[in-house]
DNA sequence: CTTTTTCCCTGGACGC
DNA sequence: TGCGTCCAGGGAAAAA
């Protein structure tokens, strides 16, 4: 399931591909992917544009065109792009498909047809993301106070909080756990109740968890896969994501499974306690000393 | 405004 | 072997 690490590997690697091509002619075979626009006028808008960059936020894949227009892709959670420079595979699952004026191709696959491609014209992408995303979680300006700030006032558990991609852009079910596992932050936890020192823990663990999925060029479970058909490695790194039963790295605890906000939650009940319910606000003493001891 | 729920969609895993 | 059921989950949209 593409998050932020897996759009922003598939858009380093489609970067060099792409950029200053023109797309000599397009196919989409599959209606949802436009919906509501029909498939053969958006097909034919897109033929004749040249790449001028391919750009990401959050979990968009933005394709930016000389002409000012830009095609917004979101892979949603099978969605793949394929470069080739052969004729295309046969392939079920494809969707569409873009004929580069190299003579390659890059195809689009989807197994549950969620992803979506989106035209738009110049000056409309800016309002658009504005409207759907929060802070860039690598950017310079998203700090920890910042995300103090965006989760001010909420009572949502802190996982739900940082699903919702007006909170921060980018994280998905994969990486809120790793990122919470990494804060030893308990995924119910009221997203307001987030003290300054677990604030800048999370905001380390965000990073952290998103680097190490970049630097593994994502994770592959199933269908995700980088243009060239090759698979990221991530996976073999996660700490609690689908490992329940398994020993905690930090202490060794089985890994517990559990539902928030609907969605498979994996944590390690000792390192990520529940606690600070009623009682004890516990006010923010540097508990500096005293971390974990290893195992 | 925030939060929760439902729906979309396919295929793999599992029970019988 | 085959069938039914559950699960995976990002985000739009509607409901609360």
């Amino acid at each position: 399931m593409p998050e932020l690490p897996e759009v922003e590997t598939v858009r380093a690697k489609l970067a060099p591909v792409l950029t200053g091509r023109r797309f000599e002619s397009v196919t989409i075979d599959d209606p949802r992917l436009v919906r509501p626009y029909e498939p053969a006028e958006v097909a034919a808008e897109l033929a004749g544009e040249r790449v001028a960059a391919v750009e990401r936020r959050g979990k968009y894949l933005i394709v930016r065109f000389e002409s000012g227009r830009v095609l917004l892709i979101h892979l949603r959670m099978t969605g793949s792009l394929r470069h080739a420079n052969g004729p295309p595979a046969e392939d079920p699952h494809r969707r569409a498909v873009i004929k580069l004026d190299n003579g390659s191709d890059v195809m689009y696959r989807d197994v549950r047809r969620f992803g979506t491609w989106l035209l738009l014209e110049p000056g409309e992408l800016e309002p658009y993301l504005v409207r759907k995303l929060g802070d860039e979680p690598l950017d310079a300006l998203f700090t920890a106070a910042r995300l103090g700030e965006r989760l001010a006032g909420r009572k949502a558990p802190i996982k739900a909080a940082l699903l919702d991609q007006r909170t921060l852009a980018g994280m998905g079910n994969i990486y809120v756990d790793e990122a919470l596992w990494r804060a030893r932050i308990h995924p119910l936890r009221p997203a307001e109740s987030i003290d300054r020192n677990e604030l800048r823990r999370l905001h380390r663990g965000i990073r952290a968890a998103l680097e190490a999925g970049i630097a593994r060029q994502g994770s592959t479970l199933r269908d995700y896969a980088l243009p060239d058909g090759a698979s990221g490695s991530m996976q073999k790194e996660f700490k609690v994501y689908g490992r329940g039963g398994e020993p905690c790295d930090r202490c060794g605890t089985p890994i517990a499974k559990s539902r928030v906000g609907g969605r498979g939650t994996w944590f390690c009940p000792t390192c990520q306690p529940e606690r600070g319910q009623a009682a004890s606000s516990s006010s923010s003493r540097p508990s500096r000393s005293r971390r974990h001891s290893s195992v």
